[in-house]
DNA sequence: AGCATGATACATACCGTTCTGTTTCCTATA
DNA sequence: TATAGGAAACAGAACGGTATGTATCATGCT
């Protein structure tokens, strides 16, 4: 398992902590994150998360205090790392901003294509709670708004006039996709998202 | 309540059932289905199940078999009845097909304002069970295979040659704007969906 | 009479959470 | 350097609640 070789490479770290001191932690939220995306969230028990992180129940309680604490904090972590990576990649795509608009969609399909592939967390969140629920759609809100402060950011470079009609249909097409190559396990519907995005910006080229 | 009067409207039917036989079947559907959709499948119980419809226990389980079984069949009906819907409504729209691809949008806007609207269905239950789960995903993939289906009727009225790549394109801008309705809450997110149609089907009229 | 349904108690298992107790290991002081 | 203290983590039992599913018995309609 890549866990347990996760846990160990922990202690040989120059990090703050040192000695295995909070690795526990670190094993937790690697682990939760896994079984919570793959499995979903209220079908993955805190025993099954220990027993993956190999950890005792006392330290996952003394860490998030309650497994909706551990929820709240592999969704801040997911968040992030995904957000971190997705930008990088759109940053180290080649053109201007215009193709980056359109060869976002081919980073995406690295993504669906990856062997754990599982879909939006965040989708998937809002999905199992109940729809009342303003706080986890909340979570899900702050996710989707920095992606598309991204995309924004691109779409003002790439067509100042029309930047927010343009950043919020792409938006559209990126969470279609997700659900889609959720759903039907095929990669290459990204192929057709990158196909919608060439043609919304290529229209918008004309009306300028 | 909405489900107390379909039940009692049920016994004055011309149905097979024409007495109340039957009927308690009914309530159960009405029911779950009501309650997973809003809270969630894995988190609502069989007891709160049959408290809403006002059943014994023992109906639910000669009825289904099983909760699975109850979830198969709701997710069946609740599939079957929103198409119904969909298509209808599609159908009536005014205008060629072409104008019919764009308004579709306007159609899923109504459904996205309604107060009892908690996304679809089949995402959120793919999305709360197992990914390596091929039962739900099937279940999932025949509701939107036959969505699909009437967009490419559609399609190939309007654009015969581009039919294929406009389907799905389409497609992936009805699953973004659900799951973006969903998590937003806000209908108007149709408009961005409805607008991004009409620039991918102005784009492909140019290419043509 | 016969069947669908209702009410209820029950069996069994798992849930999240707390508790008790032990082991490990870093650190500070003698 | 040796030792004592203490924090962190481990192990696992136990608790109350709830899950799905079953068994028993009563009731009411045709």
């Amino acid at each position: 398992m890549s866990l347990s070789q996760n846990a160990l490479a922990e202690n040989s770290g120059v990090t703050s902590q040192a000695s295995g001191r909070g690795a526990a932690r670190e094993r937790l939220l690697l682990a939760a994150s896994d079984l919570f995306c793959k499995q979903g969230i209220n079908a993955t028990g805190v025993d099954a998360v220990i027993a993956a992180a190999g950890t005792a129940k006392t330290t996952l309680y003394k860490a998030f205090g309650s497994k909706e604490g551990l929820v709240e904090a592999v969704l801040e972590r997911e968040g992030e790392s995904w957000r971190k990576w997705f930008v990088e990649e759109v940053d180290a795509l080649p053109g201007n901003p215009s193709d980056k608009l359109v060869h976002l969609f081919d980073v995406l399909k690295k993504w669906f294509a990856e062997e754990h592939f599982y879909g939006c967390p965040f989708i998937n969140a809002v999905a199992e709670h109940d729809k009342d629920d303003d706080r986890m759609r909340a979570i899900a809100l702050r996710h989707k708004t920095v992606v598309l402060d991204k995309i924004r950011e691109l779409a003002r470079e790439a067509r100042p006039e029309d930047a927010e009609g343009l950043t919020h249909e792409l938006a559209l097409l990126i969470d279609g996709a997700i659900v889609a190559a959720l759903i039907t396990r095929d990669p290459n519907i990204a192929d057709h998202a990158r196909n919608a995005a060439a043609r919304i910006l290529n229209n918008y080229d004309l009306d300028g």
